[in-house]
This record gives structure tokens, sequence and C-alpha cells, in this order.
DNA sequence: ACTAACCTGTAA
DNA sequence: TTACAGGTTAGT
């Protein structure tokens, strides 16, 4: 479900009910869901430790403990954190429940594919899967002379290049073909056939439809939830995601629905060169 | 660089 | 019944 701007919409909403709560109880529903720390269990450390802060790098959300202790949750697919008030029956596909001073944080996934792993914060630099993630695209560093630099001599079409992690963190699925759409490029270019223009352009489009996404609280095109179990409303304002054989918002031709890089495809050929 | 695998649900 | 789904990784 979430590229960055769900992630960042769930950070935002969950923080402000969780911060400085103390985690009193773990409940393990579906224990596939975490993992522990060397030969600590999750549950062990995880008990009675205070929620400082949460943070985010990329799609992922860094929950941060106290004596430097940090989750790192990601919600793959269909992954939701949810923040009850009172305490609240886990639903069918709740699998761990983090019972706090005030209130419960429910994680739930359909799919199995999320997971929180607990850390020491000094690792998650080093030693987890953070360590080898692109530039956060929002961030003032990233430059369109950073996004040249990342594709570096790599000859990959462009929707593969914008969904590696490695290259630049945060982008999905939907991300990546509006991104490409508000740029005027076609998914299917090599990266090394981008003019200096067009990199720029292409840089303004990611940094401007992320921003618009978090404004708009995230896409909630099947499952994405924020902390709250509210939607986001950006699904209006997508241009190409889901819509291939309809007419483009622009120029009116019907939209490609192609396959790339593994993944379902849609652009414009006329607006998109 | 592509595919299968991990899972379950929904829609065609 | 089959195809497909917002992600990532480990295999060819």
């Amino acid at each position: 479900m979430p590229e960055l701007p769900e992630v960042e919409t769930i950070r935002r909403t969950l923080v402000e009910h969780v911060k400085n709560s103390k985690i009193e109880e773990i409940k393990l529903i579906w224990p596939g869901a975490v993992c522990g720390w060397e030969d600590q269990s999750f549950e062990a450390l995880v008990t009675d430790r205070r929620i400082q802060t949460i943070d985010r790098r990329g799609k992922y959300l860094l929950i941060r403990l106290d004596e430097d202790l940090t989750l790192i949750a990601h919600m793959r697919m269909t992954g939701r954190l949810n923040y009850y008030p009172e305490n609240q029956e886990p639903e069918k596909h709740t699998h761990v429940v983090f019972r706090l001073e005030h209130g419960e944080i429910h994680f739930s996934d359909v799919r199995k594919f999320g997971r929180i792993q607990a850390i020491p914060t000094p690792l998650c630099i080093s030693g987890s899967s953070l360590c080898k993630l692109g530039p956060e695209p929002l961030e003032t560093e990233f430059t369109s002379e950073v996004l040249r630099e990342r594709f570096g001599k790599k000859k990959l079409p462009l929707k593969a290049a914008l969904l590696d992690q490695h290259v630049l963190a945060g982008l999905g699925n939907i991300y990546v073909d509006e991104s490409l759409f508000r740029a005027g490029i076609s998914p299917g270019r090599g990266t090394d056939t981008l003019t200096e223009a067009e990199i720029s352009k292409l840089h303004h489009a990611i940094q401007d439809v992320l921003q618009a996404g978090i404004d708009a609280q995230g896409t909630s095109f099947r499952d994405y939830r924020d902390a709250n179990g509210e939607k986001g409303f950006f699904e209006q304002e997508l241009q190409v995601y889901g819509r291939g054989g309809k007419p483009c918002k622009v120029c009116e031709q019907s939209l490609e629905r192609i396959r790339l890089a593994g993944r379902t495809t849609v652009y414009c050929s006329r607006c998109q060169k």
C-alpha cells in the first residue's frame, strides 16, 4: 500500500497520539510479523519502553524508544498501524497489539508482508536495510544534480530506476507513474538518454507530486488508511495510475497500460516523450 | 535484468 | 477459475 506520502501521513497521525507514551504490554497474535535482536525476544526488548518520537526514512517508519532502541516498521502492500484511544478487540488480520498507557496501537496486514524489527538505534544507520537507501526526495540536499548522479552509468528504463529504493527512497508504483507523467517523459526511456533539462523537469515533478500526495494525506486507491483509519484523498488528483484505457486528462488520448520492470505502468504516449 | 516467492482478497 | 494488487528479496 503505502509509498512515501502514505507512510509520512501514518507517521504524522500516529505520533500525535503516542509520543511520550509507555508501551506497557505487547500481544503477539502472529509472531512472524516481528523480529527481535540477537537472543532477545521482541516482547522483552520493547515492553516498558517509552515512545520518544517517530521518524521516517523512505517507506520505513522509525519508532524511537527509550535507551536507543528503534522499531523499524515496513507496511509493504497492505500493512496498517492503527491507533485506538480505548482498548479494542483485534480485527481479523491484526498481528501485533501494543498496549500503551493510554490507548493501543494495532499492527495489521492482510497479506502478511509487513514487518516490525527491533534494533539498537545506532545500528539503523550501519546494520539495517536502511543503510543502502537512496536520498530522501523531499530534502533540500536532493537536487537535480543528485538525481543525475544516482542514475549514474546505469542503462535502465526510468520506471525501473525510480522504483529502485537504492536510487531514490520512497517512490512506488503510483508516484513513479505520476512523476513521469508530470515530467512529460515516457517510462521506457533509458536513464542514459535524458537531457539535463529533462532530469531537472523530472526532479521537480518528483518533489511536486510527493508533496501534493502528503498534502492530500495519501492515496487510498484500495486499502490504505492512516493511523486514525482515515482515507487520503489524492486519488482524485491521479493523472495516470489506475487509469489505463481511459482518456488522458490533458489531451484526451487513451492512456497506455503496459508491463514494465514487472509492474503495471500507465502513461500517455502523446504527452510523454 | 527478469521471475518467483511471500500472502490474502477482490474483480474479471 | 484466473489475474492482479500500493513492495521487497532471493533466486536464476
